[in-house]
DNA sequence: TGTCGGTTGGT
DNA sequence: CCAACCGAC
């Protein structure tokens, strides 16, 4: 209660409202609120150009909020967090750390380093729930165990014992503590050229905590009554348009839970059928956004390989033609390129269309989905680690209740079930705008007149598919059956008593991927030389944004490859093409594995998080928080996550899921050979 | 009002 | 694949 100075550690929790971390600040007297932004942390997830956007609005409004209640937030430049916070310290003389908790694999680490280093020194840390409505480790199976499918999962969240904690209301006043000698460093979060693309995004979104607030309101007394009808077109005006205001913590999602379950109980007591269901709906998205980050706390690896483990062995296709005709929109299918074009735009598209877009990245096209999901990332106003892994695991058949890999959703059929009147692919493909419904989502079905009246050429000013429907899922059938075999062998290499403790970090599996490739010099659009190199590698690679070098004051990433640094010239050229679709000058490519162990090498090592905690009582077993309806969590970061190292294994997963249609379907594809 | 096939949706 | 749903008997 009394004395010392505590900084209060800004992340993804960028509000003043139901902000357990500041909360706790106000309460043991002067708070120093600090955000650090340290992208280099980040490694290939670098955030893109619009939610770096979205991040310095969402700043500026916080530190108004923050001035507004009797302090200001100090900024710090840094390429290592932990240093920064020490330095922070010392110049103010704070004596506790107050912080919420994060869970992508990143923060996971570098958080647990925070409470190491800076209890070693002898400050008080506590980490807080500020994210999701239980901690990953409230939320488990009668074994105790964690939950390995979504439903199962959810069901369990929603018949928790305890209610999620009821959103708090913001501190009345913040005592600032002496900050005189801890001088705000000016944070870039946008270089010159990207100004201007950036202007268009503040005509559609409003970031900021109290906007996310007023976006929640709006949505709750809005969309959400006929959220169950109008969640499948693809025209996006019927969403929560919350995904961004909940990334960054703007909003809290115990708060979003509140309100939409008041709502719920009041329709269902209207007998509101259709509202209740709506909710439930909606309360569901939220759930997978908990479970997106139950899973990246369970399975750290999950942003960087499958959680079943078979799919290493899928033979990705390696075609950066193919990739880059898919960002630009231009594979002949109207649905998915209107969904690339849309993205590209405006960093937004419609939960439908990117599950629309990914499986045809994946099933049609076969490339590498960490590919995809980099992309998303690098262009979602809303790209978040953990969500965006789950999509993509979900649409790649690597998670036991996703979709069937070798199931292709028809890019023609989902058209006409999401934009039955084509009004969506209009409005994003100019070139089709004058095809006639009937036409719209094949238009390589339609007669030559009906092309000619509506100005269209087929292969001239509008692709013909790049594949056709019936070719890609036979090449689907041929790749499963050789991810099966390989799979077969590495199992029976690995059951021959070859090592297997490397196996979780490391990808170190017998059977390599064939591919060699040779990338093909070209030049883009402004004329720079684009180089990539012959590569061998035994996983799939990842195309990274080359990180702008305006935007980097202190070290470059230590990746050993010159490569890498040799295409960071090319970004001057990266400018404000909003109009147009993106271009291979945006990436390069890197090999996933030396990626992995550059950007999280603590995962080579157990890693565990047991009771860093200074507050005393801290360690936290998961038994405790599954047993007893007494139960009751305190708000005051007693509880730390405890990290099972055993659960981050993707063999014990696949072990837990006999039963998976991945399973089933291994065998009947070796019966049919 | 039951149940049978076909269809649809699914994290 | 499997559950839920729907319309036809």
């Amino acid at each position: 209660m009394t004395g010392g100075c505590s900084i209060v550690w800004f992340r993804r929790d960028l509000r003043v409202e139901d902000n357990p971390a500041l909360a706790a600040g106000v309460r043991s007297g002067k708070v120093i609120p600090v955000f650090i932004w340290a992208p280099e942390e980040e490694g290939h997830y670098y955030p893109g150009r619009v939610s770096r956007w979205w991040l310095k609005q969402s700043l500026s409004l916080l530190d108004s909020s923050l001035k507004n209640l009797g302090t200001s937030l100090i900024t710090k430049r840094s390429s290592d967090s932990v240093s920064s916070l020490l330095d922070v310290i010392k110049s103010t003389g704070a004596t506790q750390l107050f912080f919420n908790h994060l869970y992508d694999p990143l923060s996971l680490v570098r958080d647990h380093r925070a409470k190491e280093i800076l209890s070693e020194n002898g400050i008080i840390v506590r980490s807080f729930n500020a994210d999701l409505l239980y901690e990953p480790w409230e939320v488990l199976d009668d074994e105790g165990r964690p939950f390995t499918t979504f439903a199962a999962f959810w069901e369990r969240c929603l018949s928790m014992p305890y209610d999620p904690e009821p959103p708090q209301l913001p501190p009345k006043r913040i005592i600032s503590g002496d900050v005189s000698k801890c001088p705000s460093d000016t944070l870039v979060f946008e270089n010159e050229s990207e100004k201007g693309s950036n202007a268009l995004l503040s005509r559609a979104w409003t970031p900021g905590w109290s906007n996310g607030n007023k976006a929640l309101t709006a949505f709750i007394n809005g969309p959400l009554l006929h959220y169950s009808i109008n969640r499948r077109k693809a025209d996006s005006a019927t969403t929560s348009f919350l995904s961004p205001h909940l990334h960054f913590g703007e909003v809290s999602v115990r708060k979003v839970f509140h309100q939409a379950r008041i709502k719920q109980i009041l329709w269902a007591n209207e007998g509101n059928k259709s509202g209740e269901e709506s909710v439930n709906l909606f309360l569901k998205s939220i759930g997978l956004r908990e479970y997106s980050r139950y899973m990246s706390f369970n399975h750290p690896y999950s942003h960087e390989r499958p959680l079943l483990g078979h799919l290493k062995f899928f033979p990705w296709v390696i075609d950066e033609g193919y990739f880059k005709v898919w960002r630009q929109g231009r594979t002949g299918y109207p649905l998915v390129d209107a969904g690339m074009r849309e993205l590209w735009a405006t960093g937004w598209l419609h939960d439908r269309i990117r599950v629309v877009v990914s499986s045809f990245f994946v099933k049609v096209l076969q490339l590498p989905w960490r590919w995809g999901m980099k992309y998303f990332w690098d262009t979602l106003l809303d790209a978040d680690l953990e969500s965006d892994a789950l999509g993509w695991q979900y649409i790649s058949g690597s998670l036991p209740d996703s979709h069937e890999l070798e199931r292709i959703d028809n890019p023609q059929i989902e058209g006409y079930k999401f934009d039955p009147n084509g009004e969506y692919v209009r409005r994003w493909l100019p070139e089709l705008s004058r095809l006639p419904t009937e036409w719209i989502h094949h238009p390589w079905n339609a007669p030559e007149f009906v092309l000619q009246a509506a100005g269209i050429e087929l292969g001239s000013n509008y692709p013909l598919p790049i594949v056709k429907i019936d070719t890609a899922q036979t090449r689907l059938q041929q790749a499963l059956t050789q991810m099966w075999q390989h799979e077969a062998n590495s199992r029976a290499v690995l059951e021959n008593g070859i090592e297997e403790g490397l196996g979780d970090s490391t990808d170190d599996t017998p059977i390599a991927f064939p591919q060699d490739m040779q990338m093909e010099t070209e030049q883009d659009n402004l004329g720079n030389r684009v180089t990539t190199t012959i590569r061998h590698y035994e996983d799939q690679m990842v195309p990274s944004l080359t990180v702008t070098t305006s935007l980097f004051r202190g070290t470059e990433q230590e990746e050993e490859e010159e490569e890498e640094s040799s295409t960071d010239h090319r970004n001057g050229g990266h400018d404000d093409r909003r109009a147009e679709v993106p271009d291979d000058d945006d990436m390069n490519l890197e090999s996933g594995r030396e990626g992995i162990q550059s950007v999280i090498p603590q995962f080579n090592n157990q890693i565990d998080l047991r009771n860093i905690n200074g507050g005393g009582g801290g360690s936290h077993s998961p038994a405790e928080s599954s047993s007893g309806t007494s139960f009751r969590r305190e708000r005051d970061g007693v509880m730390v996550p405890v990290w099972s190292p055993g659960n981050s294994d993707t063999s014990s997963y696949l072990q837990r899921h006999p039963q998976s249609h991945q399973v089933i379907n291994w065998r009947q594809l070796s019966q049919t050979g």
